[in-house]
DNA sequence: CAGTGGTCTAGACCACGAG
DNA sequence: TCGTGGTCTAGACCACTGT
């Protein structure tokens, strides 16, 4: 009798708060408006069945994301769309989808090397232990938007290399070896292309460009990836919400 | 006997909270290293008189800073120092004395002027509406580092235009007029620079830049400014962290 | 002034990790 | 099995906004 209830839970979902803060996107995406007003916190506590806190929970959420705010003592607003959320861990193809464009790959190459001194670096593995290292041109809508290499373990991630997939290298980690990224590390440099660089993302040679390294992890902590990407800027920018630090030391 | 304690309570802080993320800064910043474990939540609670939900609400700040991560079951752990902490919005001026530069500023012009199509939208007045310009070559050990055009409102800076002040547009914007930034929605392109910049920056034409388009806010949605700045590539980095969006929709 | 969000209390049970 | 963090309940009072 521990969830007996009145149905076999259709999706037994994870908590309160994330099925509210679904209802919430959905009604902010469903006709609202921006600076429309949100129900009031106890309002949603009643109809849910839950509490303030609860209720809180998901509006914090809602609210790191950009998409409502709230100003004490008059309300809940639903935000201005203009910069959809903050800087998120997405995949690629999760990326473009968002944008209304259709992911792609072309020349993907798999191999198993040892990882070496940089790459071992930043995997804290031996330079001497192997990786599966993968390249890719990432396109969106058949334009070539980004060149990628990407680095793994092999001891994470055993067969990858023989292994054949479509589409986002992230479904495969989670499906096949049960691996959910959950944070990274990442730094953004500005560069310009050389002639190789540029001819695979067909613009002219110096322009300009985004280097994205990146490492990522699991909810544990394991690195289960080390990434280097190329973005061509003209195609490409960085929107994101920052807030003051609260802890202003 | 609200506040008893011992000592008039040297400085009369906040909430419960903040006073804990303090501590627990203190703690990581003094002695502990990475790894290490943190103590549990009940031990904090008890320790400061209160509950877990408040130790778990300053716990989660210091999570979203990347200072430490949670794992369940297991503990409360320090964090790698390795990224300092997430994007977040700081004046320059904070921001070089965190990399341990001192600021400063080169060639400040200030001019009361009609805002125009562009900073009107940004800023949510009309076209005629006045706002001030500044312009500013930001410097840290005295070596140019950033090019930037701020324009702000007129009618939330009235006689900005006339004053005088060094260092930290921000700190004149919280002491004269109580205005305190809290949010901003910033853009970040990947561009090169044209011969006027690259000299203004004493770096090379065609040299890679970052161009940052950004909107800041104050706790109550008023849009304080509107900011274009060109950063030199080869001294600056976008470096931070990210986290999966729960709501993986 | 009434109503809102901001903070906090004092418990409870569950899910997960490690011994 | 035990202790950890993750989630939740059912209240309370405060700070601020708008009328």
């Amino acid at each position: 009798m521990t969830t007996p209830d009145t149905a076999p839970e259709t999706a037994p979902r994870r908590g309160k708060a994330t099925r509210l803060r679904e209802y919430l996107t959905g009604l902010i995406d469903g006709g609202l408006q921006p600076h429309d007003r949100m129900p009031t916190e106890r309002e949603l506590a009643e109809q849910f069945q839950t509490t303030r806190l609860t209720v809180r929970r998901a509006l914090d959420q809602l609210g790191h994301e950009g998409r409502l705010y709230r100003t004490q003592g008059a309300g809940t607003f639903v935000s201005e769309p203009r910069i959809a959320k903050s800087l998120e861990l997405t995949s690629f193809s999760d990326d473009m989808r968002a944008r209304g464009l259709k992911p792609g790959s072309l020349g993907t190459t798999v191999e198993c090397i040892a990882a070496g001194a940089e790459v071992g670096a930043e995997l804290h593995i031996s330079p001497r232990d192997m990786v599966v290292h993968i390249t890719r041109t990432r396109t969106a809508d058949g334009v070539a938007m980004c060149l990628e290499h990407c680095y793994m373990p092999s001891a994470v991630v055993p067969g990858l290399e023989t292994t054949s997939w479509d589409g986002s290298l992230y479904e495969v980690l989670s499906r096949t070896y049960g691996l959910t990224p959950e944070k990274a590390e990442q730094s953004i440099r500005a560069s310009v292309l050389d002639a190789a660089d540029a001819a695979a993302l067909s613009v002219p040679e110096f322009s300009p460009a985004f280097r994205v390294q990146r490492v990522t992890f699991d909810a544990r902590g394991r690195r289960l990836e080390y990434a280097l990407s190329t973005y061509r800027a003209d195609r490409y920018s960085y929107d994101m919400v920052i807030y003051r630090n609260p802890g202003k030391s």
